[in-house]
DNA sequence: AGGTGTGAAATCTTTCACAGCA
DNA sequence: TGCTGTGAAAGATTTCACACCT
């Protein structure tokens, strides 16, 4: 059970500006392709445990739910990787993808709010399956805190700064009610968090340098409601054909 | 607490071909438009609460998290709501965002998966306070099925295409470990199901008339995994400026 | 003045289609 | 022969900037 991508039509630019960096060819690599770019990298750790070696990128781009000269694209952002009339090395594809996107530093996730879906988050096995081990968990509710939740220890609040600049926590989860996002984002930002991932219906006030990712459910559902109201419209399509596949956090469009 | 939208950077068409319906402007309404509206929506309702009665496309967008040209041409595809040198009302822009989003039919929602991450989002206050009631429960364990959430019975999975159709159930979640969301899937779409929030990391094969949205938390960490280590590459920025705003579930450019 | 609605320009993404290496 | 890598075309989205109503 994975959650949310932002479903995030949208994203104002690409990683934009990235400072010439100095000497590597640091592409751009557009936005878009960020995103999917982590699909890729699931789909090549399940090839890997299948004992596959090689993919062609007709296969990958299948099994990822996009098309191939999509998929091709995306990769030619990293470099080639691949190998004419054969196909790319899962092994080294994927170990590839997983430096580009961060994994290979350790990445620590604090979460803050285990209330109903925090509590869900807390314990998502996924996230520890995918190099995103929780390692810090806050609370204000004096009942949760001092708890355990899988062996992580609940703390208050308050204590996020110290926790988080002590523990080289980057990345930080909220899931709060919307009212407490705010304050719980200042104090994440105070402790030297730069990248949140806020499921709290509210928007974020952060400094320049603090990227904010926003997950809402709510908004999901909405997308969905609007297609359902759509369909009431007029669709007579001849129940024929079958193979669908589902996109990233975007519409199957019903072509 | 809400959760996410399609991290979605992508989308593949527009509404597309909705089928000349047959006389009002019906016009496009691009999707990326479509996850706006529900953003929109809700700082609407928040907006009435607090009883504001007009707000400016400026206000509007300001509160939302984007520039107001965006909001104006947002809305424009709905067709002319504002009033020049005054602005919105609240309460009417509100009603006509409802009505397009879907929001006046009710929308019945299953949940099917009532494990860690299911049994929050049973639970998400948000959901029913946003017009989706969670109306059925279905999970494949022998100690779930039976008990109650929030007052709702859990039953077993094999109800599923049974307990839809009779419902009138429009929209799905799964909320299953990935190997069985494909088969629930298929329940689902048995029993009429036309719309699907995924939550399980695995591509769903659906016919051409079913829509499915993907919800992946991963996929989401993993982008920002991928812009704290491009931070690390070179930045420099002067820790100046304040202000920030998160975007829809995308990220905010570092400009 | 003040603020909406909207063509037209600028961007970002996706798709085509094919040259070129294995 | 097969499949990658990629310019160039096509599309979608965002941003400008300004005419036009109140």
């Amino acid at each position: 059970m994975s959650l949310p991508p932002a479903t995030g039509p949208d994203g104002p630019a690409a990683v934009a500006d990235a400072p010439s960096d100095g000497d590597r060819p640091v592409r751009p690599v557009p936005e878009a392709t960020v995103s999917r770019l982590a699909v890729y990298l699931r789909v090549l750790g399940e090839l890997r445990e299948a004992g596959v070696e090689t993919v062609s990128s007709e296969e990958l781009a299948g099994a990822s739910g996009v098309n191939s000269a999509k998929l091709r694209k995306d990769l030619s952002y990293l470099g080639s990787y691949g190998v004419r009339g054969v196909g790319y090395d899962v092994a080294s594809l994927q170990g590839r993808l997983q430096g580009e996107l961060g994994m290979d530093h350790r990445q620590a996730v604090a979460l803050v709010g285990v209330g109903n879906l925090g509590h869900a988050l807390a314990g998502y096995a996924g996230f520890a399956g995918r190099g995103f081990p929780v390692s810090a968990l806050f609370d204000v509710d004096d009942d949760l805190v001092g708890i355990d939740i899988n062996g992580i220890r609940v703390r208050h609040v308050r204590d996020i700064p110290e926790v988080c600049a002590g523990g080289g926590v980057t990345i930080g989860m909220i899931a709060t009610p919307g009212p407490a996002a705010q304050a719980v984002c200042d104090l994440l930002v105070q402790g030297g968090v730069q990248s949140i991932l806020n499921f709290a219906p509210v928007l974020l006030q952060v400094p320049e340098d603090v990227e904010v990712r926003k997950v809402d459910l709510s908004v999901e559902l909405q997308v969905l409601a609007f297609h359902v109201a759509r369909r009431h419209g007029a669709d007579g399509q001849a129940p024929g054909a079958r193979a669908g596949s589902e996109t990233n956090g975007s519409v199957v469009s019903p072509r």
